[in-house]
DNA sequence: CCCCCCATAGACCATATGGTCTAGACCATA
DNA sequence: TATGGTCTAGACCATATGGTCTATGGGGGG
């Protein structure tokens, strides 16, 4: 068991990630995340005095890094940024059919809901900042607007495919973007 | 006041869906539904015996009728499909620099979050259809590939204003497409 | 060896929530 | 005026939820 390995700290702020990215921050509770990550009440107000909502930020921190070292395994290895681009499709698509969580951005469903609306902005704006320095690396005129055409259609992608219970939305991307 | 013409029924669903709409379906509570329709408890377990998930149908029927009017009011006057999309684009702009329900995509919200994820995607794929319709209308080579892009770019935009709580990316969907 | 402190453990609490149930108002028809 | 059904009204209930509080364990420094 790895979990054996791991701060208690740490397995709060997974199974959170997992359960929120899953069913939202309304439609989890304090008593999932314990339960699921094996942890007394006690223990989760000890590391996040502020419960629920201190706990989200935590887990919106760790998917947000997630998605960050996502973003770099698909476009590192690339050619050109549309390679990279067809690789980071794939990437989530495969994601959305194997594991039940990642049938949504971890932001749209972690933070849009709750109280912590604010926070969401900045986190998107990593990825896409991101994604544009991996643009004009590869190469691209507008690095800017190439990164924000391809969040747009990727989240747009993401809702539809979950919407449809099919990743093809996902895997359509790259041909969607031309 | 126009409510006093209104049937409980509607006021019920109207009500609903704009809290859904707004704050999700697990972020709303009955009692505020009831609150803001001014209906008593009775009524509603009346009108919609199976409580809430029946409310949220008939909010999501609603929305969804409204999606397509909106789409039918930006495309009908319209003379090429590009001059209705940037029609479409401008009035939910619009929307969601006034109305603080408007900041999310109605079905998003409403059934994404709840038990009803699978009542989701007819309604999307009405108003697909009903985008697609008037492109072949408009004279569209490949109306349903632009129906679907215009959708997809449209609702990462959406997701994306609400993210920076600005509607720009709303009004930047007609340049993202090209 | 003892003490202290970090962390665990879970009982306990106030409130919010979705839903049920009975009582009565209203209205059309007989 | 009596009667039946429809709709309104809100008291009431069981449970779920987020959060607090006290007690305990256990490992490192004196």
């Amino acid at each position: 068991m790895s979990d054996a390995q791991i701060s208690t700290r740490d397995r709060l702020t997974q199974a959170a990630a997992r359960l929120f990215q899953e069913t939202g921050y309304n439609g989890t509770s304090v008593a999932e995340v314990l339960a699921t990550a094996q942890v007394p009440k006690g223990s989760l107000y000890h590391h996040f005095p502020d419960g629920k909502a201190d706990l989200a930020r935590a887990a919106a921190a760790m998917a947000s890094q997630v998605m960050l070292d996502i973003v770099a395994a698909a476009y590192d290895p690339a050619d050109d940024f549309a390679h990279g681009t067809a690789r980071l499709a794939e990437k989530f698509a495969r994601l959305f059919e194997r594991h039940p969580h990642w049938r949504a951005c971890p932001v749209q469903t972690l933070l849009l809901e709750g109280p912590l609306a604010a926070d969401t902005a900045p986190l998107l704006q990593t990825w896409i900042d991101a994604t544009a320095a991996q643009a004009a690396r590869l190469g691209q005129t507008a690095p800017d607007r190439a990164a924000t055409r391809l969040w747009t259609m990727l989240i747009g992608c993401w809702t539809l495919a979950r919407a449809q219970d099919d990743p093809a939305p996902l895997r359509a991307l790259p041909t969607l973007l031309n």
